[in-house]
DNA sequence: CTGAGAATGATTTTT
DNA sequence: TCATTCTCAG
C-alpha cells in the first residue's frame, strides 16, 4: 500500500491535502476516518512539508495508535523514528520520563491504574479517619479522577459546601501520598505533562517548535485536560488536525466534552470544517435509520451519512415476551444465518449493560453456538499478574508503599493487619517508606524485606524475562498457585507474563528504547499503560458479544441490538444526567452504525434484573426510526413508548423528569423529581456545580434548555 | 491471621 | 440475582 490519493473521495482528498492550517474533520461512522488521518501524515511527509519528527499524532487507544503506525509504515518508505504517535497517556509518560526532574517526579515514578488508585484512596481515607458511610471510597475516587480530568488541582477546586471541602481535603491528601511515594495515576500523567509545559518555557518552546503537525483522533472524546494538553503542544507555527464525530460521543461519564469540538472550531478551525459523510460500511436503510434517530438530538454540529450502496434488507425488529425469549430469538436467527453460510465471526450481539450477556450466553451455550464475550478483566488487571508486577515494582523501587502493601502478605506469610499497622505507624513517625520501617522490625516483616533484597540481588544481571521468571518462583507466587486447586489458570497467566516480558524486551531492543532507561521500568510502565486488549478482533469463528461501548470503532455484517427497552436503553440512570438522553441516543446511533448488511433490534416485555422481574416498554428509539424501514417479526408493531419510566411531573406542570433546564443563577440542570401541581408544583433539579435543588415552578425562573 | 457467612449494591470504562 | 466486599468468630 503506497501513498494512494486516487481512490479517495473529494472530501477525503481535501482533508488529506489540506494546506498548512488548523482543521476540524467531522468524520461520520464508516467514512474512512483512519485512512484519512494516516494518509494525511503520509502525504505531509511525502511532500516534504514536515519530517516524521515534526509530527505528533494522538489517539485514545493503543490499538488505534498501533494501527496508524502500521498503515503509515506501509505507505512511507522512510524511517518513522522520531514520529510521536501514541495515546495521550503514553505520550505524556514519554514526556515525563524525559523531563522527570523538571516535572518534579522521581526517575522511577510508577504509573498506577484505576485499581491501584482505589487502593491508595482507601489508604488515605483510613489514615484520615474519614467517615466511609458518608464518603464511599468509590465516590471519593471518582471525585478525584473527575477533578483531574477537568485539569483542576485540589487547591483550585471551588468548594461551595462542607461536603465538597471535605472531598478536597481527601484529594489533597491523596496527591500528597502519591507525590511522596512516586505514584502517578492516569489523570496525573496528563496533568503533570500540562503543568510541565505550562510552567517551563524552555521545554514548551522546544516541543512547540518541533511539532509542526499535531493530529488528533476521536476528538469528540477529549476531556478538558486533553484539550489543554493539545493547546500546550501546539505552538504558533503548529497546525492542528482534529478528527472526530460529535454524534459518536459516548464517554461523557468519563469526562469527555463534546463541546470541545465546537470550541475547537471557534478557537482554531474557524472556516475550515470538512465533513466526511459518505459511508462505505452500511446499506442504505441502516444509514437512514441512523440518520433519522440522531436527528432527534439538538446539540449537533450536523451531518448526514449517505451511501452509494443500495437500500439493502429492511431492519428487523422483535418484541419478545421475556429476556429469555429474546435470547432464544437471537439464537434461532443466528442459526438461520449460519445455515445460509454467514460466518459467525461476522455477527455481533450488542447490549447496553454487561448484565444482559448472561441470558444470551446461556441460550447460545445451550444451542452449542460458539461465542466470545468481550469485557471483564484484562490481562494486566488480573490479580496474579498484579501481584507479580508488585514484586517487580519493589525490585525497581524499594520504597513503593503501594506495591509493598499489595504483596507483603501475598502469598500469605502471616503478616496481618496488626503487623502492617505497626509498620505503618513506625514509617509515619520516622517519615520513611514502609520497607525501611519493616526492615527495622524483628520478625516476619523484616523477613519479607530480606526476601525482597535477596530477590533484587539475584535478579542483578538477569534479562527481563528471566527476572520475571525468577520473581514468580522465588516470591512464592508459583508455589502458592500450584498448591491451589484452581490455580492452574493463574499459573498459565504467570507464564504468559514471562512471555510478555520476553516479547517486550525484544521489541525494546529493536527500537532502542529511550536512552539510558531501565527495561524493567519500561516494562512496568507498559503493563500499566497497556492493560492488554480485550476488544474484539476481526474474523474468528465465534459470535461476538459486547456492550455497545466496546463495539465503537468496529463493524459487523450482522448486528443484534438487544434490550431496546425504556429504562435499559435509554438507561434510567441517564435521566438524572445532564444531556443524558442525548448521550443514550448517540450510543444507539453507534450501535446501529456498526452493522453492514443486517440489523436486528430486539426488546422484551419482561426482564429479570437484580432478582426481580421488571416490565418494560419498547425503547423510545423505536419511535424515532421511520417505520417503513423496519419489518416486525412475529409481533404486531408495539404501541409507541412515550410513557417515561418514572411518573412524569403531575398534570399541567411544564417540566418532565429527565428534561434539561436552565436557571439564571444555577445554570444548566436536569429535572430529577417533582411533586405537587398547579401553583404548588415543585421540581427537583440537579445542577452541575450547585448540586441538587428543589424549586417552585411558579417562582423559579426555570426555562427548558 | 484466616475463612465463612452477612451485607451491599448493581450503566457504560479507550488510559 | 449474584458477585464482590466486609465483619466477626475460631
Amino acid at each position: 500500500m503506497a501513498l494512494d490519493l486516487d481512490t479517495l473521495n473529494p472530501e477525503q482528498l481535501a482533508a488529506v491535502t489540506l494546506e498548512d492550517r488548523h482543521a476540524l474533520v467531522l468524520a461520520g461512522a464508516g467514512s474512512g476516518k483512519t485512512r484519512v488521518l494516516t494518509t494525511r501524515i503520509a502525504w505531509l511527509v511525502h511532500e516534504g512539508r514536515v519530517s516524521p519528527a515534526g509530527v505528533l499524532a494522538v489517539t485514545f487507544t493503543n490499538k488505534a495508535a498501533r494501527e496508524m503506525l502500521a498503515r503509515l509504515s506501509a505507505m512511507l518508505p522512510v524511517s518513522l523514528r522520531g514520529l510521536w504517535i501514541g495515546t495521550f497517556h503514553g505520550l505524556s509518560h514519554r514526556l515525563l520520563r524525559a523531563h522527570h526532574r523538571d516535572a518534579g517526579l522521581p526517575a522511577t515514578f510508577q504509573i498506577v491504574d484505576a485499581q491501584d488508585q482505589l487502593a491508595v484512596v482507601k489508604r488515605v481515607l483510613r489514615a484520615l479517619g474519614a467517615d466511609e458511610e458518608r464518603f464511599p471510597l468509590r465516590e471519593v475516587q471518582a471525585f478525584i479522577a473527575a477533578q483531574k480530568e477537568d485539569g483542576v488541582r485540589a487547591a483550585e477546586v471551588r468548594a461551595r459546601d462542607e461536603r465538597t471541602r471535605r472531598l478536597v481535603e481527601f484529594y489533597a491528601a491523596y496527591d500528597e501520598t502519591c507525590a511522596r511515594e512516586g505514584l502517578v495515576d492516569f489523570g496525573e500523567l496528563l496533568l503533570r505533562a500540562c503543568e510541565l509545559l505550562a510552567r517551563n518555557a524552555l521545554v514548551r518552546e522546544h516541543y512547540q517548535a518541533r511539532f509542526r503537525q499535531v493530529l488528533v483522533d476521536e476528538f469528540q472524546d477529549t476531556n478538558r485536560l486533553q484539550y489543554r494538553w493539545l493547546k500546550l503542544f501546539a505552538g504558533p507555527r503548529t497546525s492542528v488536525f482534529a478528527v472526530g464525530d460529535d454524534d459518536q460521543s459516548i464517554y461523557a461519564f468519563r469526562g469527555a466534552q463534546v463541546g470541545n469540538m465546537a470550541e475547537f472550531e471557534r478557537e482554531y478551525a474557524a472556516g475550515c470544517v470538512i465533513r466526511l459523510e459518505r459511508n462505505y460500511r452500511s446499506h442504505g436503510r441502516i444509514l437512514e435509520a441512523a440518520n433519522a434517530l440522531i436527528r432527534h438530538n439538538r446539540r449537533r454540529l450536523g451531518k448526514r451519512l449517505w451511501t452509494e450502496q443500495g437500500p439493502g434488507e429492511p431492519l428487523r425488529a422483535h418484541q419478545a415476551f421475556s429476556d429469555e425469549d429474546e435470547a432464544r430469538f437471537v439464537v434461532e436467527a443466528v442459526q438461520r444465518l449460519a445455515a445460509q453460510g454467514v460466518p459467525l465471526g461476522q455477527i455481533a450481539v450488542l447490549y447496553r449493560s454487561n448484565a444482559q450477556s448472561r441470558v444470551i450466553e446461556h441460550a447460545l451455550f445451550g444451542a452449542g453456538l460458539p461465542y466470545r464475550v468481550y469485557g471483564g478483566l484484562r490481562f494486566f488487571e488480573r490479580a496474579e499478574i498484579k501481584h507479580a508486577l508488585a514484586y517487580l515494582r519493589l525490585l525497581a523501587v524499594p520504597e513503593d508503599d503501594a506495591a509493598f502493601l499489595r504483596v507483603v502478605n501475598f502469598p500469605p506469610r502471616g503478616i496481618g493487619g496488626r503487623t502492617r499497622e505497626a509498620v505503618a505507624a513506625q514509617a509515619a513517625a520516622s517519615a520513611q517508606p514502609l520497607v525501611a520501617a519493616a526492615r527495622a522490625t524483628e520478625g516476619r516483616a523484616a523477613a519479607f524485606v530480606a526476601l525482597l533484597e535477596r530477590l533484587r540481588e539475584q535478579a542483578r544481571g538477569l534479562a527481563l524475562a528471566e527476572t520475571v521468571r525468577h520473581v514468580i518462583d522465588a516470591s512464592g507466587l508459583a508455589a502458592h498457585y500450584r498448591a491451589q486447586r484452581d490455580g492452574a489458570e493463574r499459573l498459565e497467566n504467570l507464564a504468559e507474563l514471562e512471555n510478555a516480558a520476553a516479547a517486550f524486551a525484544e521489541e525494546w531492543a529493536a527500537t532502542g528504547g529511550e536512552a539510558g532507561e531501565d527495561p524493567l521500568l519500561a516494562f512496568l510502565a507498559h503493563a500499566a499503560l497497556e492493560s492488554g486488549e480485550h476488544r474484539a478482533a476481526e474474523g474468528g469463528e465465534a459470535l461476538q458479544l459486547m456492550t455497545v461501548h466496546a463495539a465503537k470503532g468496529l463493524e459487523f455484517d450482522t448486528v443484534f441490538l438487544c434490550g431496546l427497552e425504556e429504562g435499559l436503553f435509554p438507561h434510567e440512570q441517564s435521566l438524572y444526567e445532564p444531556d443524558g438522553q442525548e448521550e443514550e441516543r448517540r450510543l444507539a446511533y453507534v450501535a446501529i452504525t456498526r452493522a453492514r448488511r443486517r440489523l436486528y433490534l430486539c426488546c422484551a416485555q419482561t426482564r429479570r434484573l437484580h432478582g426481580q422481574t421488571r416490565w418494560a416498554l419498547p425503547s423510545r428509539f423505536f419511535d424515532e426510526i421511520p417505520p417503513e424501514l423496519v419489518q416486525w417479526i412475529d409481533t404486531p408493531r408495539p404501541s409507541p413508548a412515550r410513557a417515561p419510566v418514572r411518573p412524569a411531573v403531575p398534570r399541567g406542570a411544564p417540566f418532565r423528569i429527565g428534561q434539561n433546564v436552565h436557571h439564571p443563577t444555577f445554570g444548566a440542570g436536569v429535572v430529577i423529581g417533582a411533586e405537587g401541581d398547579g401553583a404548588d408544583a415543585r421540581v427537583q433539579v440537579r445542577f452541575g456545580a450547585a448540586g441538587v435543588k428543589w424549586l417552585a415552578v411558579s417562582v423559579a425562573k426555570l426555562a427548558p434548555a
